[in-house]
DNA sequence: TATAAACCTTCCCACCACTGGAAGGTCAAG
DNA sequence: CTTGACCTTCCAGTGGTGGGAAGGTTTATA
């Protein structure tokens, strides 16, 4: 199977595949006489897996943990809970930060008449009286 | 003022206060006869307007429209709480996306009987049946 | 006045996870 | 044998920083 086909079929464009192919992230492919990379069915399931594993959030570190658990036959389930359980607790920060700020606007934005004049708290409170701050770090993806 | 002072004032790195003028979104300072930068109160609350609209999650091209805004005294409130409420509906986008993903994550975690048999439904799901899927897309902050 | 130090300048590199494109080689069909 | 789809490698750019080198400026102190 050329890359074309396994990109088709794992839903991996064939760019990613070339770049996972030189992180690291899946192994390095038999070549045909032209040069041309060689997949196998196995290749797709990696492939698919990967895919899967970043829509639901995981980082690449991650990702890489949970292939080589998928991969162990004698692995214990309890290491692929604790790297799940992780995410979530990851995923459940990020909701609550976006949370707050969404909340915080949206109060913001219901005191801002949305009319002609030009009074408008938002500008007033980005703009408006610093009092007691410090570069607040954010962010915080697993 | 010189960067540095005005980095402190404002809480913006000078790495960043330097590339916010090249990029267009502080205007190119006056220039000390040895070539420092030099700013004013002006500058600060600029940049404090920025770093505050950063914080509460705004992209630069938001961050940009809401600074004319900010500078403009004849603007209308409308417009800015278009902006925020535009901000508010991609916040809550994301919310939304992210708690999905942590509902069925933490669902399959909840299927993993997390001991030493290689049993688990996480990876099962990460690697299983492809079913009807078409790569679909992510993402989508303001 | 000399010199150190703190500050500033520009320029380049790296990050992450991709995306796009150019230049050129390979393969299958007509 | 040509066409065109497919593949190869390499190079560059994204965005919002952070790090650092090489060198100039300003200020304080000895």
């Amino acid at each position: 199977m050329n890359i074309g086909e396994v990109a088709e079929q794992s839903g991996v464009p064939a760019k990613m595949i070339r770049y996972y192919e030189e992180t690291g992230l899946v192994r390095k492919p038999e070549r045909s006489p032209g040069g041309y990379r060689q997949y196998g069915e196995a290749d797709v399931h990696t492939l698919r897996f990967i895919r899967r594993s970043r829509d639901l959030g995981f980082s690449f570190e991650r990702i890489r943990e949970l292939l080589k658990l998928w991969s162990d036959r004698r692995r214990s389930s309890h290491e692929v809970k604790k790297i799940a359980l992780a995410h979530v607790a990851a995923l459940e920060a990020d909701i609550i930060k976006l949370t707050g700020l969404r909340d915080m606007l949206r109060h913001l934005a219901g005191k801002c008449h949305g009319d002609d004049r030009p009074d408008c708290p938002i500008l007033d409170n980005l703009g408006g009286n610093p009092a007691s701050e410090r570069r607040s770090n954010a962010s915080g993806r697993n």
